[in-house]
Parts: structure tokens; C-alpha cells; sequence
DNA sequence: CATTGACCTGGAGCGCACTCCAGGTGGAAT
DNA sequence: ATTCCACCTGGAGTGCGCTCCAGGTCAATG
């Protein structure tokens, strides 16, 4: 078990095959494995890497930062100090983020309490 | 103090001019007064809204989904426990959101260090 | 009196990240 | 043998949330 159908790989990726494709066509994913039938084969390695892409996305860096940080992943060790930079960057905006939800989250429940004290 | 020129009221939200003009035309900003050269003018409860908005944009509620918060508090007091569940609803979300951040955000510190490791 | 600057309107345009579609292929099941 | 299904391609379309534009008004300033 260590090759997957577009299909499997949706699934276990969470993302769709649409996006799968889409992604793979803008570069975020390179060599992706292909059948005697043109069809995609992917393996454990993507699997992590989508598992990475996921990451990424959910904690909301843009498109074309992944594409950046896919190049450089594709470079060798000496971008290593680079692909920490970026994401040290991009950790100090999802403290920000997380920052931000929380405060605002006090508001909204200050609120509830507010309509509950009235009703 | 207690009359705002649009210019004063996008600087004290934060949202644009053109996003409060928006604002007003899909019916999230309603009754918004206007001075004899057919200016708005806003005080300091469309400022109080205005905050609520900001409040609710930041934690990613969709504009649809404002909306409706606008009709109900447009409606009175028999509005509020459909006011409290939408805005718990939302506070669930909200709270999701954070622990999936938190979590990817342990992954990508992970990430790091990892590379740390190798450098 | 001319200019400037903040504002007005309706409507078009944009950036992002997908998502969908038409038309086609190739292997497996009935 | 044909039906079915998962997949393929290039390209068009979508939804969201603004953002920008052309052309105009009005009050204040030099």
C-alpha cells in the first residue's frame, strides 16, 4: 500500500481531485507519477507533502507563498535556511491570527452574555 | 464628538470607504443619516455596529450570514434568542477555527525544528 | 474666481482559489 | 459486447468580498 488513485488521495488529503489536478498544474506538486493509462499515481512521499500543503492552507498562507516554499522544498539543503525563514514568518502570523480570534471571540461572547441579561 | 465624515469613520473601523459604501448598498449599514450635500454622516451607533462587524468579518462570518444579524437586530427584543443562537453558532466556529491554528501551528513548529535539526 | 479635496453615484473590474464542463480513454464487471 | 466508472484534458465559470473608475457636486481655501 504505498501508491494511491486520485481518488484515494482525495480522500486521504482532503483535498478534492479537482484541486489535486489544479494544484499540480500551477506547481505545487511536481512529478506526480503517471500509469501505463495516463493516470495519476501518487505515493507516500506526496501524501506527505499534501499532508504539509494542507497545513499550510488551513492556517491561511496564500497560494503563492506555497508555490514559493514548493521551490524551495525542491531545492537541496542550502535552502534550508530560507524554507525556515518563511516559515518562521508565517508562524508569527498564525500567532497573530490566533491573537486576533481570540479577542474577538471574548466580544462575541461578551454579546451573548449582553442579549442573555436582557431577555 | 459625536458626528463622523465618512473619511473619520473608515479610519476609526477600519474598513474603507468604499467597502462602508458597500456596506450600506447590500443592507448590512442601514438608516445611515446624511447632511444637506447628500453626504453620510455617522455616529456613534453606526460606530458601535460598524465594531460588531469588524468583529464578526475578523472571525470570518460570511457577509450572508451578517445579514441576517442585521435583520434580527433591526427586529426588537423577540429577536434575541435567535440573535443569541446565531451568534453561538458562530462562537462554536470560532472556536474550532483556533484548534485547527493551534494545531497546524504545532506542525509547522515542528517543521522547523526539524530543518533546525539538519542544518 | 479658480482650484482643491472630500465626497457622491452606478456600475464595471479584480484577485483568489477553486470548481465545473464537454468530450474522450481505458480497464473491469455483467 | 456493452455498460460502467474512474479518470483524462483544456478551458470556462463561479463565489466571495471587495476595489476601482468615470463623471459629477459642493464648500472651503488661496
Amino acid at each position: 500500500m504505498s501508491f494511491y488513485s486520485p481518488g484515494e488521495t482525495a480522500e486521504k488529503s482532503g483535498f478534492s481531485i479537482d484541486t489535486l489536478r489544479y494544484y499540480e498544474k500551477i506547481g505545487l506538486l511536481s512529478d506526480i507519477a503517471r500509469n501505463a493509462a495516463g493516470r495519476r499515481v501518487f505515493t507516500d512521499d506526496d501524501l506527505a507533502w499534501l499532508h504539509m500543503l494542507r497545513c499550510l492552507r488551513e492556517t491561511g498562507m496564500p497560494i503563492a507563498e506555497m508555490l514559493r516554499f514548493s521551490e524551495l522544498a525542491r531545492g537541496g539543503e542550502e535552502t534550508f535556511k530560507e524554507r525556515v525563514e518563511l516559515l518562521e514568518a508565517h508562524d508569527r502570523r498564525v500567532e497573530e491570527q490566533i491573537a486576533v480570534l481570540q479577542t474577538q471571540q471574548k466580544h462575541i461572547q461578551w454579546k451573548i452574555g449582553f442579549y442573555r441579561s436582557l431577555a
